[in-house]
RNA sequence: GGGCCAUUAGCUCAGCUGGCAGAGCACCUGACUUUUAAUCAGGGUGUCCCAGGUUCGAAUCCUGGAUGGCUCACCA
């Protein structure tokens, strides 16, 4: 029997919704004529006392006393107390009243007024039920605390947690704040295809689908980095995306297959215009969505007050690990050197690409930051210009904080000749079986033909900016629905019609 | 993918060396007209994650599996 997986309480709240709709009490109503919030009523409370007030919300608490009842009711704004009494609202409501069950969802009138404990209260005249819960609420002293549970149901989550539901509203915000300052900046907002027919922009592994009236397999985008630059071609000088990522690896506290990022590209830029434009926007979203200049992570202070430190990537590496690769001659040499170390380089590694190595093994977990790091090399920044006093560096820049990389940017490679042979590098690499290396992308070659200005790009990882910037410890945490893999529970939630019998 | 850990009532959690499945909140019955984690009296509502095994007897021990967390690997 399908009844029996439904628990009593289940069963109970299913019954009083017959006995409701035999009463002709519609438990799913219409729209309630809301006068305040309860913050209002609650910040109002000099002008209201005394009038009636209309508000909607959910009962979280409730407090019985024979022919009285207080009770706790919650929207959108905060929590406030309702009153409710016999002789106020007659046996028939009063009845209806004490029915109601933890999570009911109600509309209700009445004047405000303060009890003799001092807390502000709705004196209700009427009520209606907007929404009847069929399931109980989670505890209202500990919340819900199951992380799986949370994650799979995030609207329970919400409901139980104010401070997840604070994570959230402040996600909104700093990705506001940051449209602001860029839009602030006549940088234009585009949107350009999720769906790519050559992945690229990115070292990843992208997911792949199929149209079906073109026959055609698909991949959802990596980056925009390509789209936005052939924009940048074509004259729109300052562009800037925020939209969603996919990229088809694994899962961590650091990592969702589904992200966020926002690329900004600025014609006549360089990579050190970038850096002064990542360091004052996120000081600015700081401030106006913290209203502070540091922020504690981890028990530990971070402070974007200006200007953030800035290091040279080969400078780092011989600070930490104290090798210096400047001394370092060729990919044998490097190979060698990256073995004694313990490395384990591949047979065909170059010496740029084991410098890389050594910063990602030995440095990028020590930068509590902010910092920019920069000046990689050419070997893994295949979309990035070569530095003119050195072509074995580029002028890109990464930024950390708390160890984490938060943002990648550089001068932009617009010499079309030198990009195509890049290409044909990663090419070849994807044909050795890297699956993360680019595809040729003959049309973005095509654009960069036809003349790319000088041109600074700036990629920054909004789930982590705001995992920083909300004290948030895994990307799960500001993802409102991360991807889980799909459990039989789900079934569970569904129920056959015999249970609403 | 590897390692470690977790999974018991709607929720938060106990449950020892194997011996009748427990508490608080919620819920049900009753009392109570200014309480606020209301209070008082009574009531346990369960596929102990799943499947095997050991045993007279398994929530507990063993094996396999599922899901999740952390971590390593990979990445951003």
């Amino acid at each position: 029997m399908e009844q029996e997986h439904l628990g009593e309480q289940l069963l109970l709240r299913r019954q009083k919704l017959k006995e409701l709709r035999a009463q002709g009490v519609e438990p799913y109503g219409l729209k309630y004529p809301v006068s305040h919030s309860a913050r209002e009523v609650k910040e109002g409370f000099a002008i209201l006392e005394g009038k009636t007030v209309r508000l909607a919300g959910r009962m979280l608490t409730r407090r019985g006393h024979g022919k009285a009842c207080f009770a706790n009711i919650q929207d959108g704004s905060g929590q406030v107390q309702i009153y409710i009494r016999l002789d106020n609202v007659g046996d028939e409501q009063y009845a209806l009243f004490q029915n109601l069950d933890i999570g009911d969802i109600i509309g209700c009138g009445g004047a405000v007024f303060k009890t003799r404990t001092g807390e502000i209260t709705v004196n209700v005249e009427t009520f209606t039920l907007l929404s009847k819960a069929l399931r109980p609420l989670p505890e209202k002293w500990h919340g819900l605390k199951d992380v799986e549970t949370r994650y799979r149901r995030r609207y329970a989550d919400l409901l139980a947690n104010p401070e997840v539901r604070r994570v959230f509203i402040l996600r909104s915000k700093i990705i506001q704040a940051m449209r602001e300052f860029l839009t602030g900046k006549d940088f234009l907002e585009v949107e350009t295809p999720v769906m790519h027919t050559v992945t690229g922009g990115a070292t990843a592994r992208p997911f792949v689908t199929y149209h079906n009236a073109l026959d055609l397999d698909l991949y959802l985008r990596i980056a925009t980095e390509l789209h936005l630059k052939r924009l940048v071609v074509g004259g729109l000088e300052r562009v800037f995306e925020l939209g969603r990522i996919f990229r088809n690896e694994g899962i961590s506290t650091s990592h969702n297959p589904e992200f966020t990022s926002v690329e900004i590209y600025q014609a006549n830029a360089d990579y050190e215009d970038m850096m002064e434009l990542m360091e004052k926007m996120v000081l600015a979203i700081a401030q106006q969505v913290l209203g502070s200049n540091q922020v504690i992570y981890q028990e530990r202070e971070l402070d974007f007050s200006l200007p953030w430190p800035r290091k040279k990537l080969i400078d780092l590496v011989n600070e930490i690990t104290g090798i210096d690769f400047r001394e370092i001659s060729g990919d044998v040499e490097a190979r060698k050197i990256a073995t004694s170390r313990g490395l384990e380089p591949g047979k065909g590694s170059t010496w740029g690409e084991i410098l890389f190595r050594f910063f990602e093994e030995y440095c990028e977990d020590k930068l509590w930051g902010p910092v920019f790091v920069q000046d990689y090399p050419v070997d893994v920044s295949p979309l990035a210009r070569r530095c003119d006093e050195d072509a074995a560096f580029t002028y890109r820049f990464e930024c950390f904080m708390a160890g984490k990389e938060i943002a990648n940017a550089f001068t932009e490679l617009t010499d079309p000749l030198d990009q195509r042979e890049r290409f044909q590098q990663q090419v070849q690499k994807r044909a050795g079986g890297d699956e993360e290396a680019h595809m040729m992308d003959e049309d973005f070659l095509n654009a960069l033909e036809y003349g790319m200005p000088p041109t600074g790009g700036l990629g920054i990882g909004i789930d982590r900016l705001v995992m920083i910037l909300t004290g948030s410890t895994s990307i799960r945490d500001v993802i409102l629905f991360p991807t889980m893999r799909p459990k039989e529970l789900d079934q569970e939630l569904n129920l056959s019609k015999d249970d609403i019998k």
